[in-house]
DNA sequence: TTAAAATCTTACCATACATCAATGCAAATC
DNA sequence: GATTTGCATTGATGTATGGTAAGATTTTAA
């Protein structure tokens, strides 16, 4: 594969760890690139998801179906929150009630979660990412449910433009709406107001 | 300090990976055990938290205050979910904005945090270890995230009976109204129908 | 280019939950 | 034992957000 686009993975990873040459050796070979379409599902729900991937480009959203209606968990793009997965399914190896789908085209770069497991082995310094990896997870995943339990609509709003300014022109509301947890409606009408 | 103590931590570790003795030892030289009264502070807000620590006994809550009221993060005691930290707090190193108190008076491990993470460097298993902990609590705050977003504060309720069924008479009602995410008075209702 | 589909907005009404206030009860304190 | 304090409950009322439906606009597809 290309190594420009490997590249783009080694920089981010190297924002927290130092790679050495053999480490980005070992990745390489397991990493394969991956063109995605417009509305591309590339984890159905109730399909175990197996791989790790990491935004070259494009954008993709991450959601559930809860009584006929998406609900979006999370948006993955290059700038923010590369790597895209159903982290649920992956780290727990069940089916996922995530849908993982492609909603402005671009490519993935790709890695068997098996693969990437087993680098935790040969290098500690993946094994301390993949925990950093984790943790950051976690730390968002938190400022999340204080958001949701604390805040109203409108502040989730205006909490979302702040870190998600990118997106707004460039995906349909209705997704921001389920993120932030409310109707496409409710969402039209805080937009009015501000 | 008294093995009998550690032991408890070793074997809840070992759940997750193998602890070899040379672990279990230079984990064991860095622990202390801390008593603590129902209502003291273990980390108040604004304190950077230091510590990693886990249940021996006792209940211990975590929670943040939002205009002047208190709303619950999680509980931590014994059975489920024995860590007992400011996890945002002691992964970003920034000032918590949770507050860590005992509400059943009981025993802690602790361990600096520092302490911790060097362990990390002479022991992969422990490094293992601190990425399954940290997947762990991603997977946890994940579920929670779901129910804040997809369910009503009834099934909310109903969740919590099933997962914390041993909290129920042991705490005020209120901490778990806070948990879940409506008032006191809401709860109170929410429990009269059923 | 035109038709079809998806998206966004607006209006009206419904509902879940919050807020405020009062009361009863139980536990802690004197 | 009396008193205070915290907690749980209940009722009346308010408010934010949801549900439904219709129209306007944009995007997609034929």
């Amino acid at each position: 594969m290309e190594d420009s686009n490997s590249d783009l993975l080694f920089d981010f990873i190297a924002k927290t760890v130092d790679l050495s040459l053999s480490d980005k050796q070992s990745l390489l070979e397991k990493l394969t690139i991956e063109p995605y379409d417009k509305h591309t599902i590339i984890i159905p729900q109730g399909q175990v998801c197996k791989n790790l991937r990491f935004v070259v480009s494009g954008i993709y959203r991450v959601y559930r179906i809860e009584n006929g209606k998406e609900i979006t968990s999370y948006f993955n793009y290059e700038s923010r929150n590369p790597f895209v997965a159903s982290f649920v399914s992956l780290l727990t190896e069940t089916p996922s009630q995530e849908v993982v789908e492609c909603i402005v085209p671009g490519k993935l770069l790709s890695i068997k979660y098996t693969d990437w497991t087993s680098l935790y082995d040969i290098s500690p310094t993946l094994n301390t990412y993949g925990r950093r990896m984790a943790e950051l997870n976690y730390v968002l995943a938190m400022e999340r449910i204080e958001s949701l339990q604390y805040k109203s609509a409108t502040d989730r709003y205006t909490s979302f433009m702040k870190l998600y300014p990118a997106l707004l022109n460039l995906i349909p509301h209705h997704y921001i709406a389920s993120y932030i947890g409310v109707t496409p409606e409710s969402l039209s009408r805080i937009r009015k107001q501000s």
